[in-house]
Formats: structure tokens, C-alpha cells, sequence
RNA sequence: GGGGGUGUAGCUCAACUGGUUCAGAGCGCUGCCCUGUCACGGCAGAGGUUGCGGGUUCGAGCCCCGUCACUCCCGCCA
């Protein structure tokens, strides 16, 4: 029997036709004298009736099929009786009457039931150790498709517009500069490793300088970092790198691209171009680097406010070059007191000493510190921050930086409070991209105790501000942006440098990389750079967080087809597993773990 | 590396402060009945070493220690 149709597809348009369906046995309604088998393939389901008194040989043989069973049915498409339509089915109008039926496979009972009532509520690690079958369900089975859509769009999207999709290397070179490398014995080259790239970063470099022009690949990448519900060790990125270009130039094909994908994925029109925010603002504002600026409950600063306080922590904070800071969580008075030590164990889990707080309750300010406050500093968080009944005033009195990722922090968590309680509206369908820019250059590492490039080492400076890569390092401000949407970083890029001796000069002289392994590691790129590179730039977008925000999930599991568990293990295929001897002394490996094998 | 959460029937969960609803419910599964169901319905039934290993106790699903798995977060992710 030879498939007609896909289960999904039939309409009252195909009354009366005859059609052959395959898939899997959905769900089974025998009633005793007839049998409803609702069929399952990719497309969706149709209803399949088996009457005795219509074909009894399959109404007989109907009767041992059970969930998840592969049969081809042949029968007549027609209308279903007056009354028994079922609207909440895309096919309800119609069903196949059943002539035929021939099991190709029977199947165990499937350990949950693949449907939402089973499958999405199923345990994590039982669908992914059975995660053929948690495919199967719809909502994953749309996410496919959706990703597939995505994916074909950015194709046809970059194709109309002159770029050339070039595939990278996937065995590369070890530059253990940025994120841990997932390395690969070379048994031609004993002792010798490749390393899965990180990025294609440098190849597309390269492509530059090979004059391709304009190129994007949908990539593979790997870092062996720890996972998160946003990170997997092998993830695809959306990678861009063009010539002659500045940065408007790859804001416009960006937002050009987005465009693309949202109208291919929801059918939406969405404004361009994005708002742009320098580094500094976001961080002044929202104490991040990707603010969600859907909601308000901005950063206000109160430094110059309580420069001469009476209270200590405030007074000693701007005294010793900080900042006094605050956030209005309106609404939250309400908060119980294992609210506010969880809030405090957040502020001090990213360095804030402790959590000064006011609640504005029944009128009155209750907080251990009002009482060192003069009228003048009330009456100016009165007017700043616009106190009303009811609301909750976090403040932050530190360095700079650790005010601003501690007040960022809170307001999310306040914000989710808030949503809780229903006092907080934050859309999921609205769409508010941004450009986040100017970043600084380099950062001063207090780990290391050195600079580190805030993107990475081939990122261009602003012009202007290049004077200042000798003197003051910090205040150069480099030619990188990211593409932030709703709080969660799609990318980031920048325009490179691109003079061999300017990119000599950051490795050496700014980020204190020996001569020798500089040139170990990236001497083909100085050398290529004296070649005739073009200027170019390029970016590179978390194509698995798009899918995700796209399908709805916060999750990048639900878009990825075969993902790993937070241990970095595949359980459906038992991976990472040990290996025989004989594989690693071709490889030239010896072990020192304990337990091995 | 650190912190939080979870682990009880095939699945999702319940079982109050440790003790007569000590192994339960819904779904699924098996058998029988049922000719218009679509969460089909009815009757009956099977199914458990409470993740694993110790410990405390007269008594542990519950408390303690260890361990494993999954998950969320911090660090990490140029």
C-alpha cells in the first residue's frame, strides 16, 4: 500500500476520494461493535473508522492494534455523521472509512504516552533516553518543523542578498584563549591534537581575506563548558562575516534577517531598524549588559544624594569612589520576610555586603535604616524613585560594577515576583530587540590580573578613542555590538581589525600574549593580514536560543533534536562511553583516571 | 568546583510532626462487555526491594551520612 495523503491534510475537500495514510496508532476507541483508530504522522491525526459491517476483516484485525502500532490503511474519505464532528480536530470534520489494514510493525507499550498529557509532563531524562519518541509528540514535531522553517529562511534570506554559505573545519586548532576546547587526538600525528572550533571565527577571517565578500554558514560549534537550560556542549550559530562593511551595514542585514525569520516563523511584521543603547546606559539603567526592556523598574542613581549621609554603608560606599543605587519593586511591600533574605542572599551572592530595604506600608516607610536618614534624602527618594503606598525599595551601595549586577539581578527577580502576584504584565509576544553597543575594548580581569578582550582579540576599536590604548586601556570603547531580545543575548560581533600590525599590537602589548605563542597561534592570520586584507566584520547569532524563543520554550532541548543532559550526556545513546585499548594506543593516549573501564 | 530542587507502580503524583487507610490515586496496561466515539463508557485484574548503600530508632517512604541520576542557578562560557 502506497501513502496518499499525510494524516493531517485531509479536509471535507478529499470527500469521497479514495486514500491510503500511514503512522502510528494514536489512540484506539473500540467500541465493541466499531472501531475508531485515530492516526498519527508528522502532519497531525485523522480519524479511521473499522465497521464490521463494512470490511470485517479489517474491523477483526483492528482489533489488536494497539499505541503506537505502524499501519497503511486504505479506505474512503467522507464526511462524518451529523453531530459527530469534532471541531477541536483539524481533520474533525471528515474520516477515513476503512477497507483495509495492514500492520507493518506492532510496538511495545511505549514507556509514556506520546501525546501532552504523557510525553510533555514525562521526566526529562526519560525522554531524552527515549527521545525517538518523544519526537513523535506534536509540540516536539512542530519544533522541527519550526526550526526548519528558520533555518531555510536565513538561507534563502542571506542567498538573496550575495552571500555565499561556506562550511568551516570541524577538526581545528587548539587557541585555548576563549572557552575550554573539546580536543581530538591526531594517530597521524602522535601526541599532536586538533580542537573542535569554538567558532568558525578565524576561518571566516580568512574568507575575508580571500576575498569571498559576504559569507554566512549555519554552524556548528562546541565548547566544553559547563550546560545550562541555554547551553549545550554542540550548539549551531548563525554566522556572518562580510567586507567593506561598517557597522550600520551589519545592523540593517541583521534586522534584515530577523525580519525574515520572524515573518517566515509567526508571519509577523517586526519595526525596524532596532533601538541602540551604549554599554554604559544599559548597565546605568538595567545593571545588565542585555536588559529586558519590556518592563520598567530601572536602576536609579542616588550617589550624589547620600554623598554626605549620616548612614555609614551609603556614605562609606561613595566615599571610597562608589555608587548609591536603587530599584522601586512596585507592589512588593507585600513581600514576606523569607522574600527579602532570599532577595538578600541573591544581592550577596553577587557581591553586594548586604540588602538595605524599604517597604512602604500602611503609610509608613518600615526599614531598619530610615531612621538614619535626613528629610532632604526621604523627600529625594520620594521624587526619584516615586515612592507610593505599596511599594519595595532595594538599594545598592557599592563599586560600580557589583551595584550594577546586583541591582540587574534583583530587578529580575523582582520582576518574576511580580508576575507571579499578577502585578506585572510582561508579554511573551512582544518583540523588543536592541542594540547593545560601544562596548569597552578590554576589561581588566581581577582573576588574572590582566586585560581581557571583552569580545575577543580581533575586535577593531573606535577610532577616536585609540589614542587611549597605551594610557587608559578601560575607556577604549571597541567597534562591537550584541543583538539583545527580551533579556536574552542572540549575539554579538563586531568589526575587526584587519592591519596586521594593529592586531600585533593587541596581542602583545595589550593582552600580554608572549611574541612567540602569539605567533604560534595566530601567526597565519598576521601573516594573512599582510596579504591585502579587506576591512571586515562580521557577527555571529545563538541560532538554538532563536528556535527556542521562537517555539516558546525557554528551554534549547525542545529544539534540538538530539540534546545532552546537563551532564553532557547522551542517554539515548549511552555517550560519552569508554573505549577499547587498542583504539587509544593508536592514539598514542594513556589513562589516568581511576575506574577506568 | 559550589549552592538549591527532585527521585514512591510503566507514567504523573499523594502518603501531616517517624507509628491502623504501610504501600495508595489518576492515567496507562491485561481480560471481558459495548455499533458513533473522540479524555469513549462499564466490570474485573495484574503491577512496588519507596534510586542505591549505610546509620539512628522498638519502629524509617519520612530523620542522619554517603553515593548515583535528572534538573535549575553561581563560577565558567575570549
Amino acid at each position: 500500500m502506497k501513502r496518499t495523503h499525510y494524516c493531517g491534510e485531509l479536509r471535507a475537500a478529499q470527500v469521497g476520494q479514495k486514500v491510503t495514510l500511514t503512522g502510528w496508532v494514536h489512540v484506539r476507541r473500540d467500541l465493541g461493535g466499531i472501531v475508531f483508530i485515530e492516526l498519527r504522522d508528522r502532519s497531525g491525526t485523522t480519524q479511521t473508522v473499522f465497521d464490521p459491517q463494512h470490511n470485517k476483516p479489517s474491523w477483526e484485525l483492528a482489533q489488536s492494534l494497539r499505541s503506537e502500532f505502524v499501519i497503511a490503511v486504505e479506505g474512503t474519505v467522507r464526511q462524518r455523521p451529523a453531530g459527530t464532528e469534532n471541531a477541536k480536530m483539524a481533520t474533525g470534520e471528515v474520516e477515513v472509512l476503512t477497507h483495509q489494514l495492514e500492520i507493518l510493525n506492532p510496538s511495545e507499550t511505549p514507556p509514556f504516552q506520546i501525546d501532552e498529557s504523557g510525553g510533555a509532563q514525562a521526566g526529562e531524562d526519560l525522554r531524552l533516553q527515549y527521545r525517538y519518541l518523544d519526537l513523535r509528540r506534536p509540540a516536539m514535531a512542530r519544533n522541527l518543523v519550526l526550526r526548519h522553517r528558520m533555518a531555510k529562511a536565513v538561507r534563502d534570506y542571506f542567498d538573496g542578498n550575495g552571500f555565499l554559505e561556506v562550511e568551516t573545519p570541524i577538526l581545528f586548532k587548539s587557541t585555548p584563549e576563549g572557552a575550554r576546547e573539546y580536543l581530538v587526538p591526531s594517530r597521524v600525528n602522535p601526541g599532536k591534537f586538533y580542537a573542535l572550533p569554538q567558532s568558525p571565527q578565524q576561518f571566516k577571517q580568512m574568507l575575508m581575506v580571500a576575498g569571498v565578500d559576504r559569507y554566512f554558514q549555519i554552524a556548528k560549534c562546541f565548547r566544553d563548558e559547563d550546560l545550562r537550560a541555554d547551553r549545550q556542549p554542540e550548539f549551531t550559530q548563525i554566522d556572518v562575516e562580510m567586507s567593506f562593511i561598517t557597522r550600520e551595514d551589519m545592523y540593517a542585514i541583521i534586522e534584515g534577517l530577523l525580519a525574515a525569520v520572524w515573518l517566515a516563523a509567526r508571519g509577523e511584521t517586526i519595526p525596524t531598524p532596532f533601538p541602540r543603547m551604549p554599554f554604559i546606559e544599559a548597565m546605568e539603567r538595567f545593571g545588565s549588559d542585555k536588559p529586558d526592556t519590556r518592563f520598567g523598574i530601572e536602576l536609579v542613581d542616588l550617589t550624589k544624594d547620600f554623598a554626605q549621609s549620616q548612614f555609614k554603608v551609603f556614605r562609606g560606599a561613595v566615599d571610597s569612589g562608589g555608587v548609591v543605587k536603587a530599584i522601586n519593586a512596585k507592589g512588593l511591600a507585600s513581600a514576606t520576610q523569607g522574600q527579602i533574605e532570599t532577595l538578600t542572599e541573591t544581592a550577596k551572592s553577587f557581591g553586594a555586603k548586604g540588602l538595605a530595604f524599604i517597604k512602604v506600608e500602611g503609610g509608613e516607610w518600615k526599614s531598619p535604616i530610615v531612621k538614619f536618614f535626613s528629610d532632604t534624602e526621604k523627600k529625594a527618594l520620594i521624587e526619584k524613585l516615586k515612592i507610593e503606598e505599596g511599594d519595595l525599595i532595594l538599594f545598592g551601595a557599592d563599586k560600580r560594577e557589583i551595584v550594577w549586577e546586583v541591582l540587574g539581578r534583583l530587578r529580575l527577580v523582582v520582576a518574576d515576583l511580580l508576575k507571579k502576584q499578577g502585578t506585572l504584565k510582561v508579554r511573551d509576544d512582544q518583540w523588543n530587540f536592541l542594540w547593545v553597543v560601544d562596548f569597552p575594548l578590554i576589561t581588566f580581569d581581577r582573576e588574572s590580573n590582566r586585560y581581557l578582550s571583552t569580545h575577543h582579540p580581533f575586535t577593531a576599536a573606535v577610532a577616536e578613542d585609540l589614542s587611549l590604548l597605551d594610557s587608559e586601556p578601560t575607556k577604549v570603547r571597541g567597534q562591537h555590538y550584541d543583538i539583545v531580545l527580551n533579556g536574552v543575548e542572540l549575539g554579538g560581533g563586531s568589526i575587526r581589525i584587519h592591519k596586521p600590525d594593529v592586531q600585533k599590537k593587541v596581542f602583545e602589548d595589550v593582552l600580554k600574549i608572549p611574541p612567540d605563542i602569539a605567533q604560534s597561534r595566530f601567526g597565519y592570520m598576521l601573516q594573512a593580514f599582510r596579504y591585502g586584507a579587506p576591512p571586515h566584520g562580521g557577527i555571529a547569532l545563538g541560532f538554538d536560543r532563536l528556535c527556542a524563543i521562537l517555539c516558546g520554550s525557554t528551554n534549547i532541548r525542545d529544539v534540538i533534536a538530539f540534546p545532552k543532559t546537563a551532564k553532557a550526556v547522551d542517554l539515548m545513546t549511552s555517550s560519552p562511553s569508554e573505549v577499547e585499548s587498542k583504539q587509544l594506543r593508536d592514539l598514542h593516549i594513556k589513562l589516568d583516571v581511576e575506574d577506568a573501564g
